[in-house]
DNA sequence: AGGTAATTGTTATATTATTACATCAGAACT
DNA sequence: AGTTCTGATGTAATAATATAACAATTACCT
């Protein structure tokens, strides 16, 4: 493990690993029954996104790619970025301008996002209910959604209890 | 009227007008109340973000104020901004990096914003059964809030139904 | 191998936002 | 009236985020 210096609330670095080893072969099998290229540089920025539990920044993670990736540039990672959002592989949190992996790239992919001020690090959940609610209003209102961004900022609850 | 220039949905000019000056007032008596200042600066950015239903990026807006305030500059419309926002007087849109008018300064700040592609109006909502929802998933995951962005994307009523 | 589409390289530039420091205007005090 | 304090604004520079346009390369298909 290179870069991952963060702390964060995982038990250890061990199960991170697998946290992220996990995270990396579901995007490739996913990748493939889809028939897309996960190329290098996408796999590596993929891979840099999961080293950190924190939402990442784009030119952070340029920074970070540069030693893979020598000719690295913006175009670059927004490129990957792009790709790696459509394939729902990772969210874009609008309200840091900043990216994090995402769990759930095979179910539904639009979840609740807790991001934590304290850690950085984001807590993305189903939350079955606010979405159902969420219809409801739409219906109400008689809006055809597209997409969403549900974004709550505070404290998480490992911050709170520390 | 001066650059009111945008179709939108409200059945005429005049109307608008009157929903532009209710929440100019308003805001006014809000800072009266508070004891803070709604400058002219302010007061004009208000206008012209009011001017508009659909949300408005802060240099556009330096664009509009210009004419009133020939010295304005990026950090004009900027503070301005911030101090709309901390007074609950505008929105920010994070999903756009734009602004739009608050219909609900002085309750319940935070709504569902659902932001229509084709017509780009904004139509904020209170949305109590999401709001609720939310808190539940929240409780649940010992997270406290601080702040929410919930912006839905989509096709808004009218654009759906011409 | 040749043709095609997708990906990446490369440069430039657009867009969004902040920082730092100077100046100014008004309120509160003496 | 002058002094001081505070908040607001003026001003310049620059940081941070993102895209456009076009060339070169690579992957894939037949």
């Amino acid at each position: 493990m290179t870069s991952q210096t963060e702390l964060n609330h995982y038990s250890s670095e061990h199960n991170h690993n697998q946290c992220v080893s996990l995270a990396l072969s579901t995007a490739q099998s996913l990748c493939n029954e889809r028939g897309v290229l996960l190329t290098t540089i996408r796999y590596q920025v993929l891979t840099l996104i999961w080293e950190s539990h924190k939402a990442v920044k784009a030119y952070e993670l340029l920074d970070r790619l540069r030693p893979l990736q020598a000719a690295a540039k913006p175009a670059t990672i927004y490129r990957a970025l792009d790709f790696l959002i459509e394939q729902g592989l990772i969210h874009r949190v609008e309200s840091l301008n900043a990216f994090v992996g995402c769990r759930c790239s095979d179910q539904q992919h639009e979840q609740l996002l807790l991001i934590c001020k304290l850690c950085e690090q984001v807590d993305e959940r189903p939350a079955p209910e606010v979405m159902s609610a969420l219809l409801d209003e739409s219906k109400q209102a008689g809006f055809m959604i597209h997409s969403k961004a549900i974004e709550i900022h505070g404290i998480c609850i490992h911050c709170r209890t520390k």
